[in-house]
DNA sequence: TTGTACGCGTTATCAC
DNA sequence: GTGATAACGCGTACAA
């Protein structure tokens, strides 16, 4: 007497031979359970227990043509704030049933085509795009081809897509000018990399609020860093090296303000009585400096939690107007920044 | 006269009508060029790019039986901890043309049955757990059916997984001992959550190093956190308050070092001069402390790399033992610990 | 070397 | 309410 294997995946068709009956009405019991008989219903669900039914998914997807799986292009999948993004993203998907399939593209090109090819294949049902730019050359024709995309935390100038973002500009505005209400003149500003959109928003905010004063922009008081800490501590040594150096400075992100503190420490400052700082980003280390870090809030779950919305919205139809969203970004004062010396 | 529309995805029976050849052939011509005639590849190969034609890898997937697919089951994805290991993952898996599927189990029993449904419908080819345990219950013949598993930083007792880790115990014990071989005696430990192997690990590192001078172990010397900043810092306000406070901390994790050294400058010590302390993980920010934090490097993208390596192993079938592998885990001195001031 | 024909597991359209 | 049957796109026996 052999028994009938358990370990090999069962398939609709031996749920359908155990519950006799066909195929076409185990698969409705799955689907619509209203449209069958409950007498039927309970025997083809007793059967999915016997035979350990469990839906290929994989054969679903293929016939319904929808992948139930989200593809996030992010630009450095350990740089806490994407991770935090990518967090707020989960969850929403999760709820809805969605995976998420993450794409680090750390500017490697071989990666590329591996994703475009996960797109035009549909794959994946839609893209969230964390960086500033699709990882890959779209021509317009090609563009009606691509599932629905979102960008999160960026915005693309090219590529009309809908995004989650803050408001940059008025964020760099309100942390400048907080110094400035502080008392201080000389104020510096350690920015990002030119060719990020929003580097360059919080840039023009900072000079928004020096222009606002009446007083020409000190050019040289505007260093360009990466994101990393040691580019932070860099910019502090050539800013402290200057004839007249500031006494303050405005940095575009938590991690590069990090790095500043601990290079200005370092030289024999005390903060934030020699020299005031103020970050960007709100990272949860920011709270564990000495003296513990002014900054603006940079909601990051929230910003994943509202692209995955959009985006769902987009594939669930329910969408007439893809519009973009505009998430609120305070500053958060702690001790970093205080009135200067003089 | 209509134009063949381009925008629809082109199927292998366009590119077979445009070529004048079957289907069969262009399947060929794709999978293996070499059984197919230099003049009808060619052929082929212009109506590929003609049509536009790209395949449908969930039609693919489907009739291979893989989806190219690897899951990562992850504790928290903003750990940068984790995000590291993840990196390390995602780099080997593109190499060979394998994704990475996140699974972020913010103990969230929602999304475990997603996950194994995941796996028992074969839509992934295997999976890396980051935490110590799989996100849900496996009788012993499930396991059977299980894809290939590797487990990352953790060590699971019951299953038997292949793992790549570092040697905690070891590394545990050489932080405790060099704090010792600095002159310190009274070493407290802030320790991680029970239920995580490794930080049991840990535990007993610290505690044969102490047990090793012949005094007995201060059992009030060990307080447990939960690896974030602020345990750390509650820690060190309860070690400090003691009737002999230590002179040196040992912890198990950067964050809780540094939530630590925040705690206790906040209360008025000077470091390392009043306290000693000493992490572990090596993040990125411990470079950024001050004093500089000397910590155990913990490889992260290296153990994401292995786990990665070690489950294409198992996936391409060279693997004839897939034994676990251990990685250095070197102490890195900074600044943060040195002799005891009396 | 190339074409024909079948099957992967599911869902959908018909009849009954 | 239910059962045949076709179809999704691809890969591959098998036959030519």
């Amino acid at each position: 007497m052999e028994q009938k294997q358990q370990n090999a995946t069962a398939t609709m068709k031996d749920v359908a031979k155990a519950a006799g009956v066909s195929t076409a009405t185990v698969s409705r019991t799955l689907m619509t359970p209203e449209k069958v008989s409950l007498q039927t219903r309970q025997k083809v669900e007793q059967a999915v227990m016997d035979v350990g039914y469990y839906p290929h998914s994989l054969a679903r997807s293929y016939k319904r043509n929808e992948s139930k799986t989200i593809l996030a292009i992010v630009p450095d999948i350990s740089d806490p704030f994407f991770s935090d993004v990518i967090c707020g993203l989960e969850k929403v998907a999760a709820q809805e049933g969605y995976f998420v399939l993450i794409g680090d593209c750390k500017h490697q090109q071989k990666q590329e085509n591996a994703f475009i090819n996960l797109i035009i294949t549909k794959q994946i049902d839609g893209m969230v795009l964390l960086g500033s730019n699709l990882p890959f050359d779209v021509s317009a024709e090609e563009q009606k081809n691509l599932p629905p995309i979102v960008m999160a935390n960026e915005f693309s100038p090219e590529l009309k897509l809908p995004t989650v973002h803050i408001d940059n500009l008025t964020s760099a505005f309100n942390a400048t000018h907080y110094l400035q209400k502080l008392g201080h003149k000389r104020i510096a500003c350690i920015a990002g990399p030119e060719h990020m959109p929003h580097s360059q928003y919080r840039l023009e905010g900072y000079k928004k609020a020096m222009l606002r004063t009446g007083e020409k922009l000190r050019e040289y008081y505007i260093v360009r860093g990466d994101f990393t800490h040691e580019s932070g501590a860099e910019a502090v040594k050539t800013l402290l090296s200057l004839p007249e150096p500031p006494t303050a400075i405005f940095c575009h992100s938590d991690i590069m303000a990090i790095g500043a503190m601990w290079q200005a420490k370092k030289l024999g400052l005390t903060l934030p009585d020699d020299l005031s700082i103020v970050g960007f980003d709100n990272l949860e280390q920011a709270k564990y400096t000495l003296p513990a870090l002014t900054t603006i809030n940079h909601p990051r779950d929230e910003i994943g939690r509202h692209a995955m919305l959009l985006l769902l919205e987009q594939l669930q139809g329910n969408s007439v107007t893809p519009g973009s969203r505009l998430l609120d970004s305070d500053l958060i004062i702690r001790e970093s920044a205080k009135a200067p010396k003089s």
